[in-house]
DNA sequence: CATGAATGAGTATTCATTCAT
DNA sequence: CATGAATGAATACTCATTCAT
């Protein structure tokens, strides 16, 4: 049942990020799943499987997170408030999930599907910011070089703050949050 | 010979960027340096070792370049700017052994002296940026949160480029670094 | 199952009498016991854990063969009888465990458990011939010494045996046992 | 120059006695002879050719050492005197030459050679056996059980002196060779 | 002669995957 | 459906042997 693939899933997910993909073994997932090597095989094709499913699955759930109601109409200081924030909150509501997504590097085994997916969230960002640019509210440089900075100072945070053991409040992410925008604003 | 050890390096070091370290098996490492398999036991005790080996030269490459004839005396705008443009220097002269630093997760087999080096990097930069904000030139924020925004930037900044085939000129670096200084700066 | 176990090792005896521990690759194992080589692993922890299985087990058949119904309150020499005979027995039913067991040096890779057997099994020759000795049955000498030749005459029989392609019937055993114990009497 | 031949020689033989000839590594050899690992190639043809070597020059020392005028006239008791104790000086002189010779099973490696001497000496005794036998001075029975059971006391004697870290002083030798003789004396 | 760096076949062991139960 | 025993290809690493110096 659903249950067996949401606990490989999660096992899955714990090892990853802690001994990334190519580190982590199938019995290994199996054990912590607490079901048999030979049940992953009846819920994926295969170990890449697995983790393509777990990559597409929490990019779209960060995504989900981020676009719903996106004020669209909205101030860009407004919108990327709620960007921010809203990254934030899946960081903090899935920290694992995040880790995985972010702290570690996919190159090598994601699929054509996993591939597209990262591209349609990059086109969104970037006709977002052109949108802000072209009414004068963010600075006007090469979007690629925008976007880059801040996903980077997002991810570059809270990478900085698990390895010091640091935990983010309320008020960090805010001061965070206001620092970002002052790279980016007109 | 220092030249066989040096290819080992190098070929490894190719490897370790496209699939990782537990993607990167030892015989392909001999293949594309041109050595037999044997050979890169004489020069390492093992696969831990060249990785740690690669990890700890890199860094310390990446530190000496940052830290040569540092502006110490001169105000943090200016110390910013050279730390800003030596990183960039790096990472433009040395793609790969960049993208082996900071776009992959090495938790899982670094040994106990690369992880010093890594420590006290983060010192000098925490102790850098803490005096800028004693003299009031830097946001008085936590200096975590400000070096994971900084060095995340400049991160996601490479990443997006390498992602997007994306070439850095000289202006986009220039670009680049005013907007993470406005990040921080008071 | 427990009928590929006994497989593996019944071939590595084999293997171990032919060509000793070292000699015996854990390739040729698989292959002489018709499993895959991955196999092995699922029921021994290491090429180790095989030796040493078949060490303890035939060490504690031959001493379980020599101790059943002994004749604890016999006189010497027809104690000295079923001793040769029990382990005459069992050289002849198992001439490859005999084999095994003592035409092998086994000190590099034996472990702790299978040395204590070894001491166990001298220690209880050591007191029955120190019984005998004080009842005056068996020649007043150091044990240690009667032992080593008593034993060694068995084996160096068996060995000369084998090397000779000579088999031992009845009487052979008989005329050898008289032999030794002409050795060893009061 | 010979010097360099023999001590690869001396540290075969230790390493061989310690470990055995398939546990023993050819690196090894070299580094305990102190020399280079291809100077043993200018010396022996292979690994193989070291171990015959050795098997050969210390089964001639112990033949040489026995059969230097032997009492070839005198009566059975005194040669078998002879015998022992002239095994017993090589033993005693040459403990690493003998554990090797008789601790440790040869059938894997012993090349014709190694095997042609090993059949002479067997021949000898054999004769010397028959000879007394038919002047009725040892017991009639098959010579190879009689020379089994003598060569296997001896044996079995110095090994189990060896396990029991005992050493075997003039006392204890002659005792034994007594007990011996009472095996197959007539 | 002596060396030791270099090698590739070989070694013990692991692992993704399959399939009989 | 679920399992886990079985597997053989693959893995990290070793070693007997060679050969340029």
């Amino acid at each position: 049942m659903g249950d067996k693939r949401e606990a490989i899933l999660a096992a899955a997910l714990e090892l990853f990020v802690e001994r990334g993909f190519h580190g982590t073994t199938v019995p290994e997932m199996a054990e912590r799943a607490g079901v048999g090597a030979g049940t992953i095989y009846r819920h994926f094709a295969s170990k890449e499987a697995v983790v393509n499913e777990l990559y597409r699955g929490h990019k779209q759930l960060l995504t989900a997170r981020v676009l719903r109601d996106f004020p669209v109409d909205a101030a860009a200081r407004e919108q990327f408030k709620a960007l921010w924030h809203r990254m934030a909150g899946y960081a903090v509501d899935e920290p694992l999930g995040f880790a995985f997504l972010e702290l570690h590097n996919h190159r090598s085994y994601l699929d054509a599907d996993s591939l597209a997916i990262e591209a349609r969230i990059r086109e969104f960002g970037i006709g977002f910011l052109a949108a802000a640019q072209r009414r004068g509210e963010v600075r006007d440089a090469d979007p690629m070089v925008l976007i880059g900075i801040v996903m980077g100072a997002f991810i570059g945070l809270v990478r900085f703050a698990g390895e010091c053991k640091l935990t983010l409040d309320e008020a960090a992410w805010r001061t965070a949050e206001q620092c970002v925008w002052e790279a980016i604003r007109a």
